[in-house]
DNA sequence: AAGGCGATTGCCT
DNA sequence: GGCAATCGCCTTT
């Protein structure tokens, strides 16, 4: 693997559909049960001041506090009733901005992963269907043993849960679109994914 | 105190 | 493609 270090404080400052845009290609770090677990971001969404699809849109609950703080800390959160969903908080202090990790490409303890998502008799009914493994919101983080736990890590400071930088991902390569899932501001051009990943979630039609 | 609904997934038709 | 599952959060009485 390519040298790599994790990203700074400075990075996850700046404005989430940058960070959204940088995050594509870097590696997602995870340490579960003694082992390692390493997957390679290939779609995010960014959700920023003044949009109405923003959990912090309408204020600061217990929910959504963290997306308060500084930059660089986890935002998970349990929707559903049965799923959970990875985010990267971004910008400044009192500027609640975040970043959803949609789907990773699996890089490194797979079978963990696919112990931790369908148990170790379901990982071999799955195992012609790899992508299945990672590619949505719900299923990384399962995939990751991520639960609302996790929330609040910050991804500078932990060794447990990180993100490394890697060589940027081509612009030309990078695809760009409405955000999936939600029922307003559909119009912000905030969802980016790495064109032709097979790990990429197809979703819903978002318009 | 109660009801609506969600940054989803997987199964059924 | 449609829809149920399943429960915590937030808004509204």
């Amino acid at each position: 693997m390519l040298s790599s270090k994790p990203f700074s404080r400075k990075f996850y400052s700046q404005a989430s559909p940058i960070v959204a845009q940088r995050l594509l290609g870097s590696h997602l770090h995870r340490v579960i049960d003694g082992e390692q677990l390493i997957g390679r971001i290939v779609e995010t969404e960014a959700y920023g001041i003044g949009d109405e699809a923003c959990h912090a849109f309408r204020g600061k609950t217990p929910r959504n506090a963290i997306m308060f703080g500084e930059g660089g800390f986890s935002y998970v959160y349990f929707t559903y009733g049965m799923h959970h969903c990875f985010n990267v908080t971004a910008n400044q202090e009192g500027m609640a901005e975040a970043v959803l990790i949609r789907a990773v490409e699996p890089v490194e303890g797979i079978e963990k992963m696919q112990v931790l998502r369908w148990g170790g008799g379901g990982a071999a009914h799955h195992a012609l269907q790899k992508r299945d493994l990672t590619n949505g919101p719900g299923k990384l983080c399962q995939a990751f043993g991520l639960t609302r736990s996790d929330n609040g890590i910050d991804l500078i400071e932990s060794e447990e849960l990180f993100i490394t930088s890697a060589r940027p991902v081509a612009p030309n390569l990078i695809g760009v679109s409405s955000r999936i899932g939600i029922n307003v501001a559909k119009h912000y051009p905030w969802r980016f994914f790495i064109k032709g990943n097979e790990f990429v979630s197809r979703g819903k039609p978002s318009s």
